[in-house]
DNA sequence: CTCATTCGTGTAAGCGCTTACAGTATGGTC
DNA sequence: GACCATACTGTAAGCGCTTACACGAATGAG
């Protein structure tokens, strides 16, 4: 039942057809420079017409190292992961190497799997979201001496990890302060999922700050939680909004989320920014586009993302590499907020 | 100036710690029923102890085979490939593979650069959009007997291609009849870019054949042909509806594209479906949740994809495999379509 | 013309792993 | 009690590759 595998050509293949020795074949591949003109010709013709293509498993052998990146992203069906995957791609295609993909749908479990599963796999250094991973991992990568950095958070100054991220707190207590003085006084939040999300905890705990150093709050009627996704902001909203008194302005964990309230408030006939403000976060193409254009955090996605890859080539290179990296996020303001509706009367 | 590697644990280092040998240790992990208990449970004490994972390398080299699948992506960033990474990965952990991910950017040249990288990385098999490769990259997988399917197109019956996906021209055709018999009579088509690019031709073509068979046709000012995204979109849906007489109907290439002249359509004050009818293809999340919510050409990604996997299990174990398979789409109508609106004079 | 370099090439030793084969202990049978 | 099957375990070969080392040829200096 085993099919038989068609013979794959090999360094001595290519040494017999081409008359020389295994040595030369490799060297001709690897230090072109250090191989005779007549030799490379003859080596690289019977490379060409066997098709040969080193075996990575038994160079990863030698060289004690892969080429190979590995990511692990919470899921790839958000185009701010679509961006920080392209965007690691780019980079590590660059400098010759190969990026490895795995998800873990939110599941830190799952994360340590795969991160491992990476490592297996043979990555030479892991990129991760967030700095929320399980001890156990840490521990395993530190002891290893595999380099890996958490990307979309800043590690906190004293703290060893390599990180290109920023304050998720501070841009969402940023956005929130932006409403408070737009007037508004009742804002809720439609968060994304917080349990095992450092992420998306840090940007609650940023508005709540907010709030509270407005001396406003954020009651449990005025935060939701749903899985990242239109539909269920779309619930979030309903209901966030049937909550009395409503909120004027909602704040969002994502532009994904937004996008799900905005389509709401439409439908429930919600006039936004009149009757009510929304604020997105990440600021994807999405986000310039909608009607009216959502007012949001910008996120330069390529720009941590590429700078994330920099670091780990450079901690492969065994270059001392940098902590922590700040990336610069702003609020973005759009059409998508707008001074808090004056009170008809109490309600 | 190179970092000296942190050892890493090797079947020795374990063999050693456990008392046993190595070839105790690789059994242990491949094959634990064929140790007893007592030596079993003293290599998995080790083991932990020492973080030992294999090295993949090696793992590839004596078993002839990675356990790694390899996918090249146009792109990533859309939401119908996030979702056939999604089903990808999910059915091919299953079967304790792993996915590796590659993307060219719609461009051949780079496509058949990233399948020969996964090759040498040590993909078992491909998962390949189309059947529009290189011949040079078809001739190189088939003289090494590397399985590979064609996702997103039904190869021609006579064709030893694996392939699971559906007809693009039959299914637009399908679209186009709908319009037609609606009453529309000028329908344009936003297309993606068709170069390179054997779906969106054939969408492309089947439009044209159901035109035709009509007796109506696609006249040059009615056909716009884009990169996929929204900010294309637009400028394309601008382009259309300004040729005179303008048409009634507009068949996209894809939701990206019908979303983006969806909200060109609304900015420009035009009433969808009353003055415009708009068709996507794909039906994403968004097309659902849009207002109005968009009538498209229904993929069942998440099958097409799972299923593409079983192909490429199922070659793996030696099995034959299906050559096309064919996955069932269905134009699903929803708000974005609807009659003709009646000429009120030649204009 | 000789000797020390330099250059280009080949030989052979592993990298970490699996597995065929051989060897040892155990238990059952007659 | 001798013998054989059974069940584990260890020894060692080798997967495809790179590279230290050895070696012969060519080159320049003396």
């Amino acid at each position: 039942m085993k099919k038989r595998p068609h013979d794959v050509p090999t360094v001595a293949a290519v040494a017999a057809a081409a008359g020389v020795s295994t040595a030369t074949v490799s060297r001709a591949l690897n230090t072109p420079q250090a191989v005779r003109e007549t030799l490379r010709k003859k080596v690289e013709v019977a490379v060409a017409r066997l098709g040969y293509v080193p075996h990575a498993g038994a160079r990863a052998m030698m060289l004690r190292r892969s080429g190979t990146i590995g990511a692990v992203f919470p899921t790839v069906d958000n185009a701010i992961f679509a961006q920080a995957i392209d965007a690691l791609q780019r980079r590590l295609s660059e400098a010759g190497l190969q990026l490895l993909i795995a998800t873990s749908d939110y599941d830190p479990e799952a994360e340590m799997r795969q991160a491992v599963n990476l490592v297996t796999r043979g990555a030479d250094a892991l990129a991760l979201c967030g700095a929320g991973q399980r001890g156990e991992l840490l521990e395993f990568l530190r002891q290893r001496g595999l380099p890996c950095v958490h990307v979309m958070t800043l590690a906190p100054a004293h703290s060893p990890m390599t990180s290109v991220g920023f304050d998720n707190a501070g841009a969402m207590a940023m956005a929130v302060r932006y409403l408070i003085d737009l007037g508004h006084r009742r804002i809720a939040m439609l968060a994304g999922v917080t349990r095992d999300n450092d992420r998306a905890s840090a940007r609650v705990a940023g508005a709540r700050r907010a709030l509270h150093d407005a001396g406003l709050d954020l009651p449990p009627q005025r935060l939701v939680e749903g899985r990242y996704g239109i539909a269920a902001a779309r619930e979030g909203l309903r209901v966030l909004m049937a909550a009395r008194p409503a909120p004027t302005a909602i704040v969002c964990g994502n532009d994904v989320l937004a996008f799900g309230a905005l389509l709401e408030a439409q439908r429930l006939g919600i006039a936004v920014p009149r009757a009510l403000s929304i604020v997105g976060f990440d600021d994807l193409e999405l986000a310039r586009q909608l009607e009216p254009a959502l007012t949001t955090v910008r996120v330069p996605a390529e720009e941590m993302w590429r700078t994330a890859a920099d670091r780990l080539i450079a901690a492969l290179r065994g270059e001392v590499v940098q902590r922590a990296t700040e990336i610069e996020v702003a609020l973005v303001v759009r059409e998508s907020t707008a001074a808090a509706p004056r009170p008809l009367r109490k309600g």
